[in-house]
DNA sequence: GCTTCGACCTATAACGTTCTAGGCGTTCTT
DNA sequence: AAGAACGCCTAGAACGTTATAGGTCGAAGC
């Protein structure tokens, strides 16, 4: 009903609280920290004055106070949607291990350099840097002074903790889904010099090996659907065609997807096709993508414990890397091969009677 | 070349740089700050300290002991990209303003109420809310406390500010462009209890009805691109089938397009489709969405400006609630309609040769 | 030559919390 | 029965910073 208030109220201290129950104020810490120091009745008093008064601790003043900050500084992109995966598990293994984060987001006006200064500023105790594109030595120079743990990019470092998927592993079982299937034509369009992208191109090859097959075709490929669009159209004029494809990520395989089914390619009928990180995007039921999943949530419980375990002075363990294993989730666009309903290359006549979308004005 | 660092080195503080250039540690402060009180040289030989000791001001010390922190406290959705959008717009705005972000998301497993908790005990001086989904009086509640302001959610509050796209208007430039590309039987695929989504509905039947339409035909949608598979399935057996489609924003559009060109109908040639949000995915030249444009730089450099004001203790505008106006763009999804097209409603045989996905196991 | 002033600097006290040291009573040892 | 041990509580200091109130010194004013 205040139609403008003219003054805020102070916010409630533990002096404030402190007052009111009648007892000193360190008491009043004791109790709110729930530490042994005080008896039942002083509690219960003390709770009470606490709830009347609205009473919240300054994390700031507390902070300072206490060596310890508990806060882990988290680096993320906020437009790449496998980080909003991350984040959340950040967050409950965090949470779980009784730290807070402190989120600091990295855009385009905004880079990774301003973001780990403004959690440097926040006295974090450690820094998790998701997919971060710093150089090697930058990492290793934060890595003086707090604990650093990179996810999802390898990084050449003795000082720096690294907590990532087994990105060949995930490609071979791609690949052997795809030759138990009966394929051996198999392509693999890649992420360029994404973060993981050399790791899945040498599993690619590898599996192939393994698997006795030798007619390796990799394609340029990238990060977007744009990409993958593109790589998708080399992808239909090789000669002779592959009959499936493992693709860097689901954002690039969903450009794929999209060629295809314009040019009339039947997937999986014609064409299979592999993603991976198992993103939302994949999981959508008319996409129904077969991807390799990362485990978003093994990753970022290793991340965080590792990253406490450093705080707690645990001598540093044999690898500084771990490698997650990935798993393969078998959806719609995988299949045997049929070499039966081939047909001649280029776009199917009937499937195009609608005039194809022209690249938009403002592509 | 430390293999295990067995103490790590304390911060530097003022005192540390106070000592080292031989001067009280108020006057450091004085320099740090860049505030008047310091001869030149004094300040040169302060500065070459604090370079020298690595000094970093403690921002939680600097907060507690000024009564304002800087801080602005910012809830976003991790899963939204458009909260992407309008976080990178924020921290732009407040930086220019001198002012910090304190970001905490909201994830599956956190909710509102934590991830407003938390910035409450950062004492932040206000609180901007993406998208929110808490109760009004909760939002009341918290606007008692601090300055508090709701971007892209209308509220029926005299406490709480908002700022947000004009939904109608944006639902009303869509069907004018189709309207005047000649179609007249134009259907809207809507968002539920969505944010927005009323407004976007009202829109759409207001538009209608200036343009002389009187078969207004609204489905229910949702957000997600399962949503609008479904919809579309919909829109498809409706009798007369329109020509067109407004949707409620674009990932709901994308999953329309999908079977709309699954089940072999022409876009833009058999049906014309628009989208909500300007997303990246709208962007994707394989995509191309002809769409409605929030201009989420005006939203977050008016949503900071007006937080700042608040705290500067300017009065209450008339009113609490911005709307920005978006507009549209124009891509390869809208076209006049072909009648001359129109094929029996069902899939196209030849497009399915290939047999149809199912379901994905793991939907 | 005494004030007045301004430029520069310092001492001290906060901010809200937690840590360290202790002070009482009561109960357990021996 | 004296001391140790414990449970409960408080006083005072400290964390790193900034705000306030001086203090010193040379120059200017009369």
């Amino acid at each position: 009903m205040t139609q403008e208030p003219p003054t805020r109220p102070r916010r409630a201290t533990l002096a404030d609280v402190a007052a009111r129950a009648g007892v000193s104020v360190p008491l009043v810490s004791i109790v709110m920290r729930d530490v042994p120091g005080a008896s039942d009745a002083t509690r219960e008093r003390v709770k009470k004055a606490a709830d009347e008064l609205g009473y919240r601790p300054d994390s700031r003043a507390r902070m300072l106070r206490s060596s310890r900050t508990q806060l882990i500084g988290v680096v993320f992109g906020v437009q790449h949607p496998f980080h909003g995966d991350l984040v959340s598990g950040l967050y409950s293994a965090a949470d779980a291990a009784g730290y807070e984060l402190a989120l600091s987001a990295v855009t385009p006006g905004r880079n990774e350099e301003r973001a780990v200064a403004s959690l440097l500023q926040d006295r974090c105790e450690a820094l998790i840097l998701l997919g971060p594109t710093l150089p090697t030595t930058e990492l290793a120079n934060l890595a003086d002074r707090m604990p650093v743990l990179v996810v999802a990019r390898p990084v050449r470092s003795r000082v720096v903790d690294v907590v990532r998927t087994d990105d060949a592993a995930g490609i071979q079982l791609a690949v052997d889904h795809l030759a138990e299937l009966g394929h051996s034509r198999i392509a693999h369009i890649d992420g360029g010099r994404a973060p993981g992208a050399a790791e899945r191109r040498r599993g690619y090859r590898e599996a192939l090996d393994r698997h006795g097959l030798d007619d390796a075709l990799i394609l340029p490929g990238g990060l977007t659907e744009d990409d993958g669009a593109a790589a998708a159209r080399r992808l239909l004029a090789a000669s002779p065609r592959p009959t499936a494809v493992t693709v860097f990520n689901d954002r690039c395989a969903t450009g794929v997807l999209d060629v295809l089914r314009r040019e009339g390619v039947s997937v999986p009928g014609e064409m299979s096709v592999v993603g991976f990180d198992d993103s939302s995007l994949a999981r959508l039921s008319h996409v129904a993508l077969t991807t390799v999943a990362q485990d978003a949530e093994r990753i970022t419980a290793l991340a965080v414990s590792r990253v406490i375990a450093r705080l707690d002075g645990h001598p540093a363990p044999d690898e500084r890397e771990q490698v997650i294993a990935p798993h393969l989730v078998v959806r719609s666009t995988t299949a045997p091969p049929r070499p039966g309903l081939r047909r001649p290359a280029g776009p199917h006549p009937a499937c195009d009677a609608g005039p194809l979308p022209l690249p938009g004005p403002l592509g």
